[in-house]
DNA sequence: ATAAAAACCATAAAATACCATAAAAAAACA
DNA sequence: TGTTTTTTTATGGTATTTTATGGTTTTTAT
């Protein structure tokens, strides 16, 4: 599964239309699903986007675990109530939901950007400010990531 | 996964392409993405460059964890946003994003710098001026890496 | 019948593939 | 070791394809 990575801003069309990027659209496209899922973050008010093999593999981690785990009950409600699935159109185009629209605050333009396994979708200008916190943050914090093991 | 030694200095053309010097390459190439991805550095006016498969080493490590981890969440905004992923034409080269260029302060050459498991792309007469001042750090410092574990 | 949604058609700009060549490096050979 | 031949690499220019975006028509649901 290929990852997201960087950010494109495309534009929305009068009927709510809008390009997903090319390059995203190749780790989306699945055989039984040629589209995206897409639900409200649970902590920033922009949207998430994952494929949607990747809400499935979701459903399996949820699965495996303690049927009677109250906190997962609750991840299960919150995301799968709220996820949509939308197909692409021939172009490549979705129509976001307008709830989903106005959580994020996004009105002609719209930035799409690469998380790794997932992507998000921004008002470019809420999206430039909370970037900045981000870096003071992590400017702060000094992480300190392990990639091997 | 070969390491990426020595430095290229090569030259840009009109269209912004520049070739990744061979022996990068090598280490580079992988079965599902023949090319590289780049970010700015965060410390440095410099690019920052690394294989597909490390950032996908990094998706894993941010993946495994909490969904409402705050630190990894800055982390991966910060990474992920920023990283384009290049593919190499049949000559090998690539054309690096306007941004990108303008951050390392790149114009007509850019010297390519080994680094072990990533490398850097730097403006040749800035990059001397920083190892000088490493160089001097270095002197009064003295650190101690430890090599076995 | 009317409104909303989906399918269809068109196009400029940007990205990418393609072709060609000189310089450099590596290999073969004397 | 020095010389010739072959291969690889870096670089330049042109042609083709893809992408994002707009508009129109057809279908579906109410």
């Amino acid at each position: 599964m290929g990852l997201f990575l960087s950010s494109y801003e495309n534009r929305l069309d009068t009927k709510g239309r809008i390009s997903v990027p090319a390059a995203f659209r190749s780790s989306l496209n699945n055989e039984n699903f040629a589209g995206v899922v897409l639900y409200r973050s649970f902590t920033h008010n922009c949207i998430e986007g994952v494929s949607m093999s990747r809400m499935e593999k979701i459903a399996n981690a949820t699965d495996d675990m303690n049927m009677f785990d109250g906190e997962l009950d609750d991840l299960g409600a919150m995301l799968f109530a709220d996820a949509r699935p939308l197909l692409f159109d021939v172009t490549g185009r979705i129509v976001i939901p307008n709830d989903l629209l106005k959580h994020a605050n996004i009105h002609e333009t719209a930035l799409f950007v690469g998380r790794g396994n997932s992507f998000q979708i921004w008002n470019p200008s809420d999206f430039e400010m909370a970037q900045n916190k981000s870096l003071e943050r992590l400017r702060k914090s000094r992480p300190n990531l392990k990639i091997n093991k």
